[in-house]
DNA sequence: TAACATATGTTAGCGATGTTAACTTAGGCA
DNA sequence: TGCCTAAGTTAACATCGCTAACATATGTTA
């Protein structure tokens, strides 16, 4: 992990900063990280970041940025694992997003956390809308409607806040981890059944 | 604000550090805020703080605790404005919900947090329950069945979830704050109307 | 009233952190 | 070959959280 090469230039110092800060944010908590310390187990100078990043703030813009990514990537897949229409990928969708926080829980604060207005950052705004696409496209097709039909988003925006609110109820210890859980159900009768008569 | 006795002895030092800590949470955001600035803001020496609380965790609990039982005594005030098993009282909780972190943004964001394991520190894990119970008791009410039943409690936390993830999301700029919002539609539909058979 | 114990301040100082400035080195290109 | 630039280094600064040692009010008790 903490590779070294002999040379002066280390090379890949930038990927490394980013790998050091995730890890040290998984290990001490999204505050515990800090710049030095990553420094350190990339084996490099407390200054050395600076030629890469601008900022404390930029490398964690880096490192929430990679995840959204991925994250992205894991919603897509398991919605892409049912056919479309069918409910069960709404379900999935949301399984993949708390799978996510488990399986990153301190990244997952960082991104979602307070403290990066994702609205003043352009890049992560537009990761962000792009995930909210995914949940929306889903939701339309159970519905059997369009995108841009008012009802749908508001029905698929939702379904994301509980899904998310879940997250960091259970992530930070407000909500009993193993008593209490988000039923699929819910998910469900967020959505609303388009089998219902649709009022 | 900043009232200064000439005295050697401040007086009301902790009540002080506590709305100094708080308003510069609003101020500078949840991680911006450093004990020394509260210290200047109440006109005293840094190390001050530390006759009264163990450490700036303690002094942040000390916020938190407060915010919890103001933000629980909004709750009920709201859902008491409407007579029992009236559906408006869930859709009054939620809203007392979200505005208390309308209003003070930061120490929602300090408050539900991560950095804050509220199952680690038992007056706030007591704080948390209780305000749960509340919306347990509501939802009961408008199911027309008892607290302990498993779907109430189920049903009463996919509600806290879509709530609190909605306030998240909102609050740091991940939803846009203008285009989107939860619908109450929404908190009914999560709940389940007990008008609709009960499966 | 005098003496003391305690609560609550102060000053001084430590080590860690984020960040910058000035210097150094290595690698690639003219 | 010689030089420009990218990517490191060291040194230094201000700030921060926190502790230790000291100082001063306050209230109790003789």
């Amino acid at each position: 992990m903490t590779k070294k090469k002999n040379n002066y230039h280390h090379g890949e110092l930038r990927a490394q900063l980013l790998e050091a800060v995730r890890y040290l944010i998984e290990e001490k908590g999204p505050d515990g990280f800090s710049v030095a310390e990553a420094c350190r187990m990339a084996g490099v100078s407390t200054a050395a970041p600076y030629k890469h990043f601008k900022d404390r703030e930029e490398i964690l813009h880096a490192v929430i940025l990679e995840a959204m990514h991925r994250m992205g990537a894991a919603m897509q897949a398991a919605a892409d694992a049912y056919p479309a229409g069918d409910p069960e990928r709404i379900v999935a969708l949301g399984r993949a997003y708390i799978d996510f926080a488990k399986s990153e829980p301190g990244v997952f604060a960082v991104m979602f956390g307070s403290g990066n207005n994702h609205a003043e950052i352009p890049a992560l705004a537009e990761e962000g809308q792009a995930k909210f696409a995914i949940v929306v496209k889903v939701v339309a097709e159970h519905m059997n409607r369009c995108m841009e039909d008012d009802e749908v988003t508001a029905r698929a925006y939702a379904l994301w806040c509980a899904v998310h609110g879940h997250c960091f109820l259970v992530l930070d210890g407000k909500a009993d981890k193993t008593k209490i859980n988000i039923t699929e159900d819910a998910y469900l009768r967020l959505v609303g059944s388009s089998y219902l008569p649709p009022k």
